[in-house]
RNA sequence: UCCCCUAUAGCUCAAUGGUAGAGCGGGCGGCUGUUAACCGCCAGGUUGCUGGUUCGAGUCCAGCUGGGGGAGCCA
């Protein structure tokens, strides 16, 4: 008797075929025929295929437990692998014995029924989801690209960085951030001027959660060179659509002695490695995504690791644009050299005008961030953002202002504290050197590679605004 | 946070202001090497919450809460 996954069983089934095998997993449905036998179509999520049980009334619980063995049950079959004698499965096991593990006390009221759910229901049982098709699904296909993600940065040399979750600087400037405090909320500690006593608190110092890794690995890339961090993130936005969550996954690459082309080559290397990954090693998870969820998913994929992605300038993107709309495309937002894209601007870009992803490069300096370096002509900086159809930004990077002296200039013009950027700015005066970076949004690829519409069902429990269960 | 839509059985949805239904799922029975199995019967509801209009509210109105779509912010 061996113990064999689903997978590895389906994988190599004919070296199984004759074989004593033992399988242990969840009932998705059972089937009875009067022929005197019972089908069990079990899953252990090792792959996206259930595997059948053939379940003969002989077996000593056949009337007792396995005639009544519903969705969700937990059980251990052993017995022989067999040629099946039906369609659907190359195999299927000739049971000898089924252990019920674990029964489903109310089978009425398990949330997971063997029909299709929305997936606004199946987030309210965000602790049973990973039991259906899709989520299984989502599961591995998540795994399998993060293991791309390492795999790409270490076969090039790249070391991975664990930058802090929790940040003492309120100077990452993205956005709102999750305050981190032991501080009793209902008797929170004064100073003599009334503001919140923050040198009483844990760190003794106010703290948040990290917006982004990026200011602490730069650290490190002026070091080891070639690093990345691959964590968590958090966002204390309130935003409510399906491209954002609170918490969610990114990974930052940081490169020293490199420019801003070095840094979008890197990215489109990036993700064309993990979308060839995903390709060749969960084609049976993407057929199911093809099948039910977006039929263009594959298409899109193969399309997009064979296919360099269109680099355009921010002026030349303005002028596609403005000449769209001289040909009579409505756009609800104004178009001009210096304003922000709109979504409905880069979808134009990306979906209508180039159907591809396109490294949209070199914005005007007044909409991006303090640290990305000043370009010649003094009105751009040498940011770039990645954008893909149905998506928009999912890579968002820079190449980093490493001139103290342009850098200050820049934290002036932003009013912002130099002395809170105390070691950022110290790597300008100790050796610095020209370096670039992104960040690549997990979730966003995952929406990408699946067609999945909600980013709140590339996760395993979504946290948005107003929702934290699980 | 703003605009729009929405909330009915375990799930997906019906129901002109007038006795709340179907399909799926579940239970029981029948049939069948079945595969979203099929056929019959049965059970299953304070119509999200609070208030209002009305002889009468699932239906109309107000507020609240949750969900969805779009926008902003961004990954």
């Amino acid at each position: 008797m061996i113990d064999a996954s689903v997978a590895s069983i389906f994988r190599e089934h004919a070296a199984h075929l004759g074989k004593q095998v033992r399988v242990k997993g969840w009932v998705r449905t059972r089937r009875d025929s009067k022929a005197g036998l019972s089908f069990v179509q079990m899953s252990d999520g090792s792959c996206f295929d259930a595997f059948q049980v053939v379940a003969p009334n002989s077996l000593a619980n056949y009337a007792s437990e396995v005639a009544k063995l519903t969705a969700g049950c937990a059980v251990v079959a052993e017995g022989e692998i067999v040629p099946s004698q039906g369609k659907g499965q190359p195999v299927e096991m000739q049971a000898s014995r089924i252990e019920v593990v674990g029964w489903v006390e109310n089978p009425d009221t398990y949330p997971i029924q063997p029909k299709p759910h929305t997936f606004e229901y199946l987030r309210e049982v965000a602790h049973l989801r990973p039991r259906t098709n899709t989520f299984g699904a989502i599961g591995r296909v998540r795994h399998c690209l993060a293991m791309a993600v390492h795999r790409f940065f270490h076969e090039r040399g790249f070391f991975w960085i664990h930058t802090p979750i929790i940040t003492g600087s309120d100077c990452e400037g993205a956005g709102q951030m999750f305050r981190v405090s032991t501080l009793d909320l209902a008797n929170i500690p004064r100073t003599p001027e009334g503001t919140v006593d923050f040198s009483q608190d844990f760190f003794g110092r106010e703290t948040h959660l990290t917006v982004s890794g990026q200011l602490n690995v730069e650290t490190w890339a002026c070091a080891l060179s070639k690093v990345y961090t691959f964590g968590p993130t958090f966002r204390a936005e309130n935003s409510n659509t399906a491209r954002h969550l609170a918490e969610f996954w990114m990974i930052e690459p940081e490169i020293a002695f490199a420019t801003l082309l070095e840094d979008a080559q890197l990215a489109e290397d990036l993700l064309k490695y993990m979308f060839r990954a995903l390709l060749e090693e969960r084609g049976d998870d993407l057929k199911f995504f093809a099948d039910r969820i977006d039929k263009g998913c594959i298409a899109r994929l193969e399309a997009l690791v064979g296919a360099s992605f269109e680099r355009m300038d921010y002026g030349d993107g303005i002028r596609h644009l403005e000449a769209a709309i001289a040909k009579g495309r409505k756009f609800e937002f104004p178009v001009s050299w210096g304003c922000d894209l709109q979504s409905e601007h880069e979808r134009y870009l990306t979906e209508e005008l180039v159907g591809r992803p396109v490294i949209l490069m070199n914005y005007p300096k007044d909409i991006k961030a303090f640290y990305m370096r000043m370009n010649d002509d003094g009105r751009t900086v040498a940011a770039m953002d990645i954008l893909a159809p149905g998506i928009g930004e999912i890579v968002g990077g820079s190449q980093r202002e490493e001139r103290l002296d342009m850098l200050d200039r820049r934290l002036d013009e932003m009013k912002l504290d130099k002395d809170a950027y105390w070691w950022y700015r110290d790597l300008r005066r100790y050796g610095t050197v020209p370096h670039a970076g992104f960040g690549l949004g997990f979730e966003r690829t995952v929406i990408y590679a699946t067609g999945m519409a909600n980013i709140r069902d590339a996760i395993p429990f979504p946290r948005t605004p107003k929702t934290c269960d699980f």
